[in-house]
DNA sequence: ATTCTGACTTGTTCGAATTGTT
DNA sequence: AACAATTCGAACAAGTCAGAAT
């Protein structure tokens, strides 16, 4: 809470915590005054929580006036206390585990106009929490006078602990560390498959071609999104609900998020994934431009998809049927990661190290710009670092994108 | 067919750790 | 040594997508 100002302004925020606050006071008893008589709580604005910011800083300031002696006892104290949780045995093999600690309570910090934006996230009892375990394993203890909610021996799922949180009713897992061999080995798994996309994705591209001027509707927007996603690196983009922010992506793309320019130009602004804007001005197939004009034309207006014949299930369905497993992320990981390596292909082997390691940043960047990869700039960075926009891009932190190119440079410079 | 449930990946942000600077 | 700047990993919100339920 201390670093957050961006959320406490905001007053959806302080709404969903103010009521969640009065709940919470009424449900323990009210709140009194010194004298100890009873009072509501009625306004936000005249509530002073400083005295909880203090403390918090006061906290914070002893930890930092500790002697180096006295931060390093502290350090091993709590390592020693997280020992027994940090890893697991998978299969006979010890495994690091990701999280092992339960999400504590706090206020939900939805991104971008999330309605539920503030609201309490409630503490996670044990009863609440699903282990899975193996069948002759010994269970853990839960806490003194609880018991968990359920006891399973799923064999096939890759979590080891399971809840679902108050504010959303989202599921949160306990699973295992990105370095583990269960991860290591999707992950592998999700590069093998966009490996496999390079074999068919000349037949694709020559099908949606094909496919953008089909009489049927239905046939048309699929092979119209099919082209986006392609070209454009969008998102399959679900259907969302009321109570999310009100983000989208290639099939759910509305009426307003799409301007077109004659002859073929089209201009997409949107807010995507975590509520980030997406904004390009670009040239497509002139096929693709009368497609879009299509399927906005009247009575469709402001509000209404413009792929309405189509969901990401069908989409996906019909991806699959090129190659199994085939679905419209794939092509996110497939035109990152061969963006990258045709980049690093490119890339000179001379030069000084500086020199290489601003060409890969480079090439890093460049794969970040077709992905929509975006950070806030630092608060205290802002106006003096960029004029031009809010978000930039200002370093490579591809990182679902890197293994490949890892492999792309193991494989020129043997060990 | 459509909606819901559940499990998993993706991506941003935060805070801790590390490194650089005075 | 004290502080700022930068880097890195953990946290966790927000996606994707398959399969079950309606």
């Amino acid at each position: 809470m201390l670093n957050s100002t961006h959320n406490v302004e905001n007053p959806i925020f302080q709404k969903n915590f103010f009521n969640d606050f009065q709940a919470i006071i009424k449900k323990t008893g009210g709140a009194k005054d010194p004298q100890g008589k009873p009072i509501q709580i009625k306004e936000f604005s005249k509530c002073d929580f400083r005295t909880i910011f203090e403390h918090y800083e006061k906290l914070r300031a002893e930890k930092k006036a500790m002697s180096a002696a006295e931060k390093k006892a502290a350090k091993a104290e709590k390592d020693a206390a997280e020992a027994p949780y940090m890893y697991c045995m998978w299969d006979g093999r010890k495994q690091k585990v990701g999280n092992f600690r339960v999400e504590p309570p706090a206020l939900f910090r939805g991104r971008g106009e999330h309605p539920k934006t503030g609201t309490v996230k409630t503490r996670v009892m044990p009863e609440q929490i699903t282990i899975n375990i193996g069948k002759d394993a010994p269970v853990p203890a839960p806490p003194e006078g609880h018991r968990w909610k359920e006891v399973r021996h799923d064999q096939e799922g890759t979590w080891l602990a399971m809840w679902q949180e108050n504010v959303n009713g989202n599921y949160k897992y306990v699973m295992l560390a990105a370095n583990s061999d269960v991860k290591g080995q999707s992950d592998y798994k999700k590069f093998e498959k966009a490996r496999e996309l390079k074999k068919h994705i000349d037949r694709i591209r020559k099908d949606y071609k094909k496919g953008l001027k089909d009489e049927l509707m239905v046939n048309r927007q699929r092979a119209t999104a099919v082209y986006l996603i392609d070209q454009f690196a969008l998102r399959a983009g679900n259907e969302k609900g009321e109570d999310e922010a009100d983000t989208v992506g290639c099939c759910s793309l509305k009426f307003e998020h799409v301007t077109l320019k004659p002859p073929n130009t089209v201009v997409f602004d949107f807010l995507g994934k975590d509520s980030i804007r997406y904004y390009d001005e670009v040239e497509v197939d002139p096929q693709v431009f009368k497609n879009l004009k299509i399927f906005k034309k009247p009575p469709k207006k402001e509000g209404d998809e413009i792929f309405d014949r189509l969901t990401t299930s069908a989409l996906n369905k019909h991806l699959s049927s090129y190659m199994p497993g085939l679905t419209a992320k794939v092509f996110r990981t497939y035109n990152a990661s061969y963006t990258m390596a045709t980049l690093l292909k490119k890339m000179s082997a001379t030069g000084t190290i500086p020199e290489k390691v601003k060409q890969y940043n480079d090439a890093n960047r460049e794969v970040a710009i077709l992905c929509n990869h975006k950070r806030t700039v630092a608060a205290g960075h802002a106006d003096q670092m960029e004029k031009l926009s809010d978000r930039v891009s200002k370093q490579p932190f591809i990182t679902s994108y890197l293994i490949l190119d890892q492999l792309a440079i193991s494989r020129k410079q043997p060990i």
